[in-house]
DNA sequence: GATGTTGTTTACCAATCGGTAAAATTATGG
DNA sequence: CCATAATTTTACCGATTGGTAAACAACATC
């Protein structure tokens, strides 16, 4: 088996991801692709057949490294965890704010593709799945402690949407306050479901 | 001034609204909106000068058409209003999926651009702005009249986070009884701002 | 009814799109 | 060191992109 490639393909997907996920799929040309990796079109076809198996490599990059390794701080963690997670997020805004305002890789590429493609389409479940699946195990670890006031599914669901919300404004280019402002809230009512409290839901919510 | 022209502009711009509500800016053609309004290129082009001003021009039909009309109803409604905005979501999803899953042309939009195109940004906030001050007035009429439980403000921007949510979940394709979860947790963290409800934020969230 | 001004139509443009054929190159197995 | 099989390179492809120039047609005004 003759003559390795000169270079790493790892690499090479994540610099496309990275482009990806800045630009959108349909907004980058090839032409971006190759100066994002320095990869002659030729070389990165040869590799990966398609622009869109470019996409779909990248989304199983991002969910491998960007997604996993977030929530992997989630997972079984309890109220404490996911409380962590929105602050991670704000901080994250305040600190890098041209990072932050890519957004998320497969929240931009849901909005981008719907159902029209379902290669993007059974990514995007299996992101949904992996998101929700962190707050739930934290929210479960924390109820089994007994120090989880509400319904474990609802309050699952709930942060799912609070983050998508989150997601969407960043990426609209909302103004640093208005993103302090909703991860605020976010953390407030994630700090609200804790049973020894300080303040109660019925005064904040 | 000779000459009027043969088509309603409106009508054109609503035709072009619903194409790139579908399909998005990028991925939709000048070919698209040929066949969507029936004219011919160059009458496009002399009515809206460009392609981009196709779309500053549908997001502005969009807000003052699709996204007033709606939430004309929520302003000053109260907690009410604000819930059955939600049920009318789950509703309008379970009737018509194929609409639904267009989702909303200015999150779609803000995810596109994200900042940078700033006649795009501008009408993103105003969008925010809309949405957020018909929930603020919702709730804070139910305020005045005693029957809102928590912090207006912070009521306000976890109703609107949570719409965004849904907005991403319908418009990535989620099944139908992902959303209507995902509604009827929305309807019942509104619920629960209820002074007077029959169950207590402390017993669901 | 001629004239001026606009809208409509037709045909077309350069540029870019995603993608590829084929030659040149290079490491490996024999 | 040769033959082989893969990669890299270079050049190129047809199709489509957003956009427009110019001829033609129609209406309002004088």
């Amino acid at each position: 088996m003759p003559r390795p490639r000169e270079f790493d393909t790892k690499e090479a997907i994540a610099s496309i991801c990275d482009q990806f996920w800045s630009d959108g799929y349909e907004a980058t040309g090839i032409a971006d692709l190759e100066s994002a990796t320095g990869l002659a079109r030729a070389r990165l076809y040869s590799a990966f057949g398609s622009k869109q198996g470019m996409l779909y490599e990248a989304i199983d990059f991002y969910l491998d490294t960007r997604i996993d390794v977030i929530f992997r701080q989630v997972d079984n963690s309890g109220i404490d965890g996911v409380a962590s997670f929105f602050r991670r997020f704000a901080m994250m805004n305040a600190e890098n704010p041209e990072l932050s305002k890519m957004g998320c890789l497969v929240v931009n590429s849901m909005i981008e593709f719907g159902r029209s493609d379902p290669e993007v389409a059974v990514r995007s479940e299996r992101y949904r799945e992996r998101v929700r699946g962190a707050f739930r195990s934290a929210l479960a670890r924390e109820a089994e402690d007994g120090g989880l006031k509400g319904d474990l599914e609802s309050l699952t669901e709930l942060a799912f949407m609070m983050l998508m919300g989150l997601y969407v404004t960043v990426k609209g280019g909302a103004p640093l306050e208005e993103i302090e402002r909703l991860c605020g809230i976010a953390i407030e009512v994630v700090e609200s479901w804790r049973v020894g409290a300080g303040f109660d839901t019925g005064d904040r919510m």
